[in-house]
RNA sequence: GGCGACAUGGCCAAGUGGUAAGGCAGAAGCCUGCAAAGCUUUUAUCCCCCGGUUCGAAUCCGGGUGUCGCCUCCA
């Protein structure tokens, strides 16, 4: 399997640390408000690769972290009358019920920044006894000039950064290059031997990955806005702390844009993850996101929304047959070029293609097709359970008929037999009645040579 | 200004040296009482532009043009 690396920026054979073994940490949200769709984008991704990697056999151990300890928490906090936890704690619900929503698989490991302290303070001293880092008025600050690799991840040349850098107000740096690894803060703090405080955002990654997966890793992943600084500082802090390599592989995700630009917080023009699952199902966004590489920009728009929806339904409407359990599905052309594309730094759109494939030939009563897309469409978190109907609506459904017929009906089974009757008598005045009634109430009628069936629009 | 990426049919998109996958939309046919679904066929002499290398380039090299991202919190 080749996987892009950012690190060295080129494709590289994947080989884990441990063999069979992957440890694979990815940065996590903050939770302080909606998910958006360029979240959905990076943690399907990351939710495939995760979902591949257990296909292809290896254990894999998944983290990702919750940020819980965060300004934008403290100052929704304190707007809201409410505590740091509160807040937190909602919006990291929040996040689980969309990432399910999603058809996302719940990490291993999901690890939150405040029950991480005692990990970070340990690493923060350690990086000071070594020199690395040093206090100021209560704040810690990384040394950058100490560590020669600061800037190779985002190959940014180290005088360049440094023309950027800013020191803040109250800041007491050596260098504006310097960052905190912790802030004093007395109201929202916790204690430390440099006095009530709290971490800043990049120990929280390096001391929850190390206590969670151990001092290397084989893959971090994240959004590519994370490169700097985010992933530049762990690198630095993690590797002067543990005197080894941090990661072996780097991967990063590109982002959905709208409008040509990127969907953000800040820039005000992002959809949530909510409002989205109200128009299109969880198949349509995957499907959406995975048909562009992972680290190409993804252009958000209904018309492309819409597009993916047609695509799902098409492998949805597969001609469907018992799973065959006992197929040895290696042993297909497809499951070849499936792997193959994945193998491929993750080619979703081209295993897209495969999928379309095995359902063209499903649809020609290949047995074996249906039972190989069924299980390679699962590798990409594709679930194939129809939109089902509550009693509730098939109840009203019944209702609806019965009175644009003006005849009662007691169930569906009813007015299906009472339609099959006037089809036999080619009264075909009643059975599109019944047929246009149903689609009103959300019921489509499939005629076929086995007769009628029915199921949610 | 520094760094990184991208440009393929109406739309989305794969392909990175051997003559353009796939999806959506469109068209025609089959099936069907109608419809939905499905099946078949069909839609790029050509891959932003200009040079170069090569028997051969969308694919490599050089130079343009355009778009985007990072350099500050950001997935």
């Amino acid at each position: 399997m080749r996987l892009h690396n950012s690190y060295t920026n080129t494709i590289e054979e994947f080989t884990p640390i441990e063999e069979n073994k992957v440890k694979m940490y990815v940065c996590g949200p903050t939770v302080y408000d909606y998910a958006h769709l360029g979240h959905a984008r990076c943690y399907i991704t990351w939710d495939v690769l995760y979902r591949y990697l257990k296909f292809k056999g290896y254990d894999v151990t998944y983290c990702r972290n919750v940020t819980d300890v965060d300004d934008k928490i403290l100052k929704k906090a304190e707007n809201e009358g409410k505590t740091p936890q509160e807040v937190s704690q909602f919006w990291y619900n929040q996040f689980t019920n969309s990432m399910k929503a999603l058809n996302n698989l719940k990490p291993d490991i999901e690890p939150f920044a405040t029950k991480t302290l005692g990990e970070m303070i340990a690493i923060v001293k350690d990086l000071i006894n070594k020199g690395y880092a040093y206090e100021s008025e209560g704040d810690v600050y990384f040394r950058v000039k100490k560590f020669p690799k600061y800037g190779y991840l985002s190959k940014q040349p180290i005088d360049k950064l440094e023309s950027g850098a800013r020191i803040e107000v109250g800041e007491q740096k050596e260098d504006p290059l310097d960052f905190a690894l912790w802030k004093k803060d007395e109201k929202f703090g916790y204690n430390s031997p440099w006095g009530v405080g709290r971490p800043g955002w990049h120990i929280e990654c390096s001391a929850m990955s190390r206590k969670h997966l151990g001092n290397t890793i084989d893959i971090h992943a994240g959004g590519a806005d994370l490169i700097f600084p985010h992933h530049e500082n762990e690198i630095a802090q993690s590797e002067c702390a543990n005197g080894c390599r941090f990661v072996n592989y780097w991967l990063h995700n590109g982002f959905v844009t709208i409008n040509k630009e990127k969907m953000s917080k800040s820039l005000g023009n992002f959809l949530t993850i909510d409002e989205l699952l109200k128009k299109y199902d969880s198949n349509t966004i995957r499907f959406f996101i995975l048909t562009n590489h992972y680290r190409m920009p993804v252009e958000f728009s209904d018309e492309a929304l819409l597009s993916a929806q047609a695509g799902v339904r098409r492998l949805l409407n597969a001609k469907r047959s018992e799973i065959n359990e006992n197929l040895d599905i290696t042993k297909s052309e497809e499951y070849k070029q499936f792997t193959q594309a994945m193998d491929d730094d993750l080619n979703t759109s081209k295993a897209l293609a495969v999928l379309f494939e095995l359902a063209n030939k499903a649809n020609k009563d290949d047995k074996d097709a249906y039972t190989l897309l069924n299980k390679l469409a699962s590798v990409l978190g594709f679930t194939f359970d129809k939109p089902s109907l509550s009693e509730e609506e098939v109840k009203n459904a019944v209702k609806h008929v019965s009175e644009k017929l003006g005849r009662e009906f007691e169930s569906m089974e009813e007015i299906i037999r009472y339609r099959k009757e006037a089809r036999e008598a080619k009264n075909w005045d009643i059975a599109d009645k019944i047929r246009i009634s149903l689609d009103e109430a959300g019921i489509i009628l499939k005629d076929s040579k086995d007769g009628t069936s029915w199921e949610a629009k």
